[in-house]
DNA sequence: ATTTATATGTAAGGAAACCTAACATCGTCT
DNA sequence: AGACGATGTTAGGTTTCCTTACATATAAAT
């Protein structure tokens, strides 16, 4: 069992990563509702949250709280995951990007803010994995 | 947080636990029945279990599979815990230790068995915390 | 060879936690 | 005012978990 394997063992219910993120179960499901996290499920549907699921709700977290709303995102994050899919590169994704620097420029103006939650991005993984 | 804290936060259902240890519920609920487990419970009254906790059951389920009874892995873990305590070795304690000696003695001259579990003892934290 | 104790399975009835879907609300932008 | 985005709330249903009790298998003691 590698540390990929293990980030992203589904481990925890909602009820958990409530406590842990500090969002509402509405939050939660309207984040995947919105593509922007995808929990494994029971085999009675109830979903379950990994290590890399609650890292990711804590960065939805910080980056709402700075301004940003879920479509810029979900461009963020599909940015950094990786660029790789660089291929088709469509007029929709270019007019969304697009859109993205808009929201960037006109929301993110107002900086700082407060934003502090219980555990901030990218700390839940490195205190409980190896990396 | 401290690495103590993260390790004995209640983090898990019954459920996640079952699958991580490849115990049933029925054995979870009597180990603990037996004082050797202690897990959290939600305001509901259901059990949360912590990565201490599962090691703790990872290591129940080696000691059981090297032929020791739940008395006998009781006064192990305890022991172990520290040599904390020593004040009042009362002649009740010295009983249950002489009992645990003829134990060992009596039920682990078969040695080695198998006993091969899917996670080992202690395997648990290590992979998931820092130490 | 019974009896006794230990560890575990299983079933029943109930409570907690979770699910989806729908509607309500509140703030922001147009 | 109207539309949209994000979240709250409620309702009805399902899943998971709870305790308690009884059954069973194995091993130990009598």
């Amino acid at each position: 069992m590698n540390d990929k394997e293990r980030r992203s063992m589904p481990l925890f219910s909602i009820g958990t990563v409530m406590k842990l993120t500090e969002l509402s179960a509405r939050q939660i499901r309207y984040y995947e509702e919105n593509k922007l996290v995808f929990p494994d499920r029971t085999a009675g549907n109830q979903r379950l949250f990994s290590f890399n699921d609650v890292d990711r709700l804590l960065e939805i977290k910080d980056l709402l709280d700075k301004g940003l709303n879920l479509a810029g995102i979900k461009l963020l994050l599909e940015e950094s995951k990786g660029v790789k899919e660089k291929k088709v590169t469509t007029k929709e994704t270019e007019l969304t990007e697009k859109e993205l620097r808009k929201i960037l420029r006109n929301e993110l103006k107002q900086p700082g803010k407060l934003g502090q939650s219980n555990l901030r991005q990218g700390e839940l993984s490195r205190f409980f994995t190896n990396r």
